[in-house]
DNA sequence: GTGGTCTAGACCACG
DNA sequence: GTGGTCTAGACCACG
C-alpha cells in the first residue's frame, strides 16, 4: 500500500487517508472487489490508531466507495455510474475551487485542461 | 455583500466567509483595488465574531487575493496571471476531486463539462 | 428451505437465521411439531458454520418457538396462546420502533396500518 | 434528563442512549428545536464516556431526528411527514417482530391494539 | 483474527 | 466551553 502519511500536517490523519485510497482506486491500484487491508494491520503499517484507520474505512462507506463487512473486512464497491448525488457532491467540492483559480487569473482553457490532465494521470497510470 | 452564513453547517464559518468572498471576486461583484467592508462592519452585518471575519481576511491575504492595510483596511488584489504556487495550488485541491469522481464512475467528458459550467456560471452569471 | 444469507450484512448470521425462521413458521411455511432440518444439513444447505445454525436454533428454543431434541432433532412448538412474558417480550421490541416512528412524524393510524398489513402478508401470503 | 443506562445490558450503551432519545422526544419531553445537552454534560450526568454519547448522537444526525451543530451543541429537528425511506426503516423494523408475535399466537387484533396503545402512551404522556 | 464497543485521557480549532 | 480528532489499551461477539 503506497500510503504516506503526514503527521504534521493540519489535515486530520482519517482525511489524508480517505483521500489517498480515493487515490488509490482512482488510479486502479485497489480494485472493485477487492479487499482492503483490515484495519488493524493497516494502522500497524502506518503507524497511526486502529481508531483513525476506521473512521476512514467507514466514511468511505459513507460515500459509498466501499463496503465493510464485520467481522471480515472491507471490499472496494464497483461503481460504474454515478448517482445524481455523487454528481452534486462533486459539484459542490468543484465549486469554490474554480472561482479560485478564476481570482488567480486562470482562463477557462487552462483549469480545463489542467481537470483533463489529472484525469489523465489517474486512467493512465 | 451577498454572503449567507450556515451557522449549523459543519464548514467553519471564516473558510464560508473565505469561499464566499473569492465567489464573489470570481463573480466581478467584488473588484480588483475595491475596498472590502471593515472587519468591524462585515461582522456586524453578518452577525458573527470579529476574530472570524479577521481569520478570513488573513487567509484571503495569505493566498495573495486580497491585501490589507493596517489602519486602514483590505482591498482586493489586480491578479492577471497566476503563479506558479497558485497552480500548484489548484492542483492540489482539484487532485482529489478527480480521483472522487473517476472512482464514482464519471468519465472525462462529464467532469470536464462540469469544470467548464461552473466556470462559465461565474464569469458570465 | 427458501433462507437468503447476506453474509455482507451487518445483521449477525445467526440473527438473520433466527428471523427468516420466525418468518417461515409466521407464514405457515414451517409447521407445528414439524421437525427442522438438522444443523448439520442447514449449515451446509446456506454454506455458513454449523456453530452458527447451532446458535439460532438455541436462540429460538429460549423464545420457546422450538424444542431441540438432542441427538434427534428440532421440532416446532405448537403455540396457540402468548404467555405474559411472551406478550412482554413483544411490546419491549415494539417500544423502540413506535417511538421512532413517532420522532418520523408517522400518525397513529398510518403505523397501525402498517402493522395489519404486514400481519396479513405472513398469514395470507 | 430521565435516562437510564444498564451498563449490564447486552445492549450497547450507544443503542439504549439512542432509544432513550427517541423516546424523550417522542414523548414530547425534548421538543424540537430544542437544544440537547452538551456530549460532555450528557456523559458525566450518566457516567459513560464522551465518545459512547457523541456515537448515540451522531446515530441520531444519521437518522436525521437531530442535528450537530459543531462546536455548539444539538438540536432536536422539527420532523413532520415521514420520508419514504423512513417508512422503509420503520418497516423493516417492524417485520420480525410482527412474525415472531404471529409465532407467539398472537392474533392480529391484539398486535394492533398493542401498537396503538404504545402510540397513545407516547403521544399522551 | 476480525471489526465493534468502550474507556480514559489528551490536545486542538472555533468563536 | 464546545465538538473534533487522536491515542493506547481493553474486552467482546462472531464464526
Amino acid at each position: 500500500m503506497f500510503i504516506e502519511i503526514e503527521t504534521t500536517s493540519d489535515i486530520p490523519i482519517y482525511t489524508q487517508l480517505v483521500n489517498q485510497l480515493i487515490g488509490l482506486i482512482a488510479a486502479g491500484i485497489l480494485k472493485p472487489n477487492e479487499p482492503l487491508p483490515s484495519v488493524r494491520s493497516l494502522a500497524a503499517d502506518l503507524g497511526v490508531n486502529m481508531h483513525t484507520v476506521n473512521k476512514a474505512y467507514h466514511e468511505l462507506e459513507r460515500k459509498n466507495i466501499l463496503k465493510i463487512i464485520p467481522k471480515s473486512g472491507a471490499v472496494v464497491n464497483d461503481l460504474k455510474i454515478p448517482t445524481e448525488q455523487q454528481i452534486s457532491t462533486i459539484t459542490q467540492l468543484l465549486k469554490p475551487i474554480i472561482a479560485e483559480s478564476i481570482v488567480y487569473g486562470m482562463q477557462e482553457e487552462e483549469i480545463v485542461s489542467l481537470a483533463s490532465l489529472l484525469f489523465s494521470e489517474y486512467k493512465e497510470g
